[in-house]
DNA sequence: TTAGCTTTTGACCATGCGGCCAGAAAATAA
DNA sequence: TTATTTTCTGGCCGCATGGTCAAAAGCTAA
């Protein structure tokens, strides 16, 4: 008998099933980031883990599930973090430049993780076929950098500008900084963040500092 | 008996050939562009044709083969348009604003092919599990857009900052304009292009254009 | 110790994959 | 026409996948 969903009702996990879960999500993040999405199965994920395939049958619903979760708990920690960073930052030139250097901080430390949300992302499907995430689940990260931007725009630190443009751009600057840093683990990340943080200053229109 | 390949010897390609390798290429494009990567098993992609499947290993050595031949006809095709446009300008911010407007163009005529590119570069993998086309195969384009930007800082019309940054980000933006426009169809990609053209010009620091 | 519940194993299943091939069909040459 | 080569079909192969299950093992409480 495999444990229960626990939709809203009693049935907490037991020490075990709480320690088996994250050691297969863990699991999946490392051979995610080192396979690629399509080299992920459940076999190698299992026998990353040391366990029989059985095992992630039984605590999770399927594939899907374990892939949402990895998801939630990684974009979720990603996003605290991001977030906690920018808090007490006052002007929007200063959110801006904060955005950029904690993303590559973050980056710099859960590089697996990152790898394997943007795997997952860009390669989970529903059922019909259709992507699971697609450029509308940016949605919401478009939506708080257009409030930096806007911000900026009417403090009078920033010029006009699209700020959906420049939200998306932002936004793949940063995604690829982290590929590129991927690809070329002797690159200096934080060195690039700084050269990022100007850029964007400079598209802004923003005083130039110093 | 299959066409054996033809590596500088005789045996030209015969009409019926050639006809079915560039019939079987766009199936390959569309299916692609429609179903991801994943999605585009060989037995689809014959059927999408109206072909039996064994056609494609009859004029292709393997899927491996097809895919490399999608990937350099699709490539050559979107470099030799950019190129083409490009002819003529002088200044680097000129040039700058039309690359992107130009690749802007070309991606809303190719929409498939662009996005069937992305799909194979991102996710095509050699047999040992390594990616085919990883970041390493955009090195190419990150030094032509150098050119560009090291022309404009020494001809004065740019500011100094670091060529490999902005390159990279210049290549993320254009790409994720793509992506976005993809998601959304009712997006206006050629504002969206004028935008980040003055986007850029602003980063770059170039003397605002009236 | 014993009984009952949870957890794990490893074999098994159906499905879809890329690739292969014998023979049919079609095009071309004699 | 007939003979030869090119092209195509449809079935088959071995393999890897995600998922299932009966039985074994482990754990906890009486």
């Amino acid at each position: 008998m495999r444990p229960e969903n626990n939709p809203a009702g009693r049935n907490p996990r037991s020490f075990i099933e709480t320690a088996r879960r994250a050691q297969i999500i863990a699991s999946a993040i490392e051979v995610i980031a080192e396979h690629g999405f399509a080299g992920a199965s459940l076999a190698r994920i299992a026998k990353h883990a040391g366990i029989s395939k059985g095992v992630i049958s039984y605590h999770f619903t399927g594939k899907d599930e374990l892939m949402k979760e990895v998801v939630s708990q990684v974009y979720a920690d990603t996003v605290r973090y991001i977030l906690a960073s920018m808090e007490g930052q006052e002007t929007a030139t200063a959110l801006l430049r904060t955005q950029i250097i904690a993303g590559a901080r973050h980056m710099r430390e859960h590089r697996a993780q990152i790898k394997a949300l943007g795997e997952i992302f860009s390669n989970l499907r529903l059922p019909d076929g259709r992507p699971r995430y697609g450029v509308a689940a940016s949605e919401e990260l478009f939506q708080s950098l257009e409030n930096i931007y806007r911000l900026g725009q009417q403090s009078g630190e920033f010029r006009p500008f699209d700020v959906r443009v420049m939200a998306v751009s932002h936004s793949a600057a940063v995604d690829n900084m982290f590929a590129y840093w991927s690809a070329h683990p002797e690159h200096d990340l934080e060195a690039h963040a700084r050269e990022l943080a100007d850029l964007f200053e400079h598209a802004v229109g923003a005083k130039t500092r110093s």
